[in-house]
DNA sequence: GTGGTCTAGACCACG
DNA sequence: GTGGTCTAGACCACA
């Protein structure tokens, strides 16, 4: 499904927090659909089931996904128009960004440029579902 | 100098790096221009020396600052073209924002706008220095 | 008849108990009515019927239903002086709920209003019946 | 410091975020007060770490204390007006206990009077400190 | 010394 | 079979 790097600095139960997250946004994972289960995800990145527990509890708590005790846990759908702090979070990373390359020595109309193509592919990619 | 938020779970070197990072990308600290002293900076901050020496050292190590034993530390000019794959990292991390974004139900033309909106800022910061 | 989430992290059996019991101290199901036959009920709401059993056990067990064998489930009479410990657990509920109001700010006057507004709301409804 | 049972259908983590959160929201442990250290609870309650970590981490994620790593957990301060939320779900609450004192006989004007009498009890102590 | 992470392994409630 | 809880015990980063 995705790997992680055990090496890394950042905890495992947190690279697999980004992974998917980052499933959900790219709506790879659909909402409402299930996610492996505990031990099973446990065992294909032979990992401690624990550490996919921990995960899945902080996706929860993020909003990203519910878990049902004995049913399995399951993709949030997002409602548009509750989350204006997290919103306010992204407009913030987004200014350090453009800040950063600024400074590396992009135009500022390449930047725009940049954005405009990314914004093409995602919203293709979003249209092949 | 800047804030430290001796609360917050980021350990402080961290925040240290991130902070001076900040000014420099943002020209408040100019090319080659000294930084505070490890012994100063400590006592203003009231934190431990050890912990500005790391932060110093994280960011000599990430190529913003450069170290001349026995005279201080400096601010590394940017050369633009020599940092592709920080750029590559910085576009890596704007996808992500807009997926996020259009996660969350903002419209892409708002995006654009939003960006627009964010360049015309740091442009005219610039010019003001 | 009314709703369940099933996708709440609560235990279907306890959204069941819980359901019930609201009904009964809102006086929609009258003492000595009768309760929908398990099967019946587990089918209008498309889930085990050992769930609506283990859910009719508890109610009986917490006071608010008995059962005639062969006969099916119906409502107990509240009789007034016979729950001082559950009034007692109520007025220890009441406490928890002010203090938290009291920490979050709201002015112990609001409180009262609150209360007030609430008590003439559910008398109302009452004389409805 | 207090007393846990070990025996209830509560997960002890929850029954010690209700303790610390009484605590807290009671002003028994004021704002900024650090908490006991994970391992001392640890050893005073006979309870393994992991099990307070995960309840202080639960507090954390709640907005009733906050952790800094290497340093501590300490209680975070309230901001009135950041809850409406938790307000909305208290006067919900508080909506449902008065149904069942009504339901168990007790007479309104009898409600509002306990109220006062809890109000005036809670001020007292708040006075006391 | 502090909180945090992770593992191994056991047991429970739910449906 | 599912998520959840708890324990015992090891190791790490930070200040």
């Amino acid at each position: 499904m995705f790997e992680l790097d055990l090496r890394s600095r950042a905890p495992v139960y947190e690279q697999l927090v980004e992974k998917i997250k980052e499933l959900i946004i790219n709506n790879v994972l659909k909402p409402d659909q299930q996610l492996p289960a505990v031990r099973v995800l446990a065992s294909e990145l032979t990992i401690n089931p624990n550490t996919i527990q921990k995960a899945y509890r902080e996706l929860e708590h993020r909003g990203y996904i519910y878990s049902v005790p004995g049913k399995g846990s399951f993709v949030k759908p997002a409602v548009p128009g509750t989350n204006d702090a997290r919103l306010q979070a992204l407009e913030n990373e987004l200014g350090k960004i453009i800040s950063e390359m600024l400074y590396l020595g992009v135009p500022p109309q390449e930047i725009i440029t940049m954005l405009k193509k990314l914004l093409a592919k995602k919203e293709g990619g979003k249209l092949d579902d």
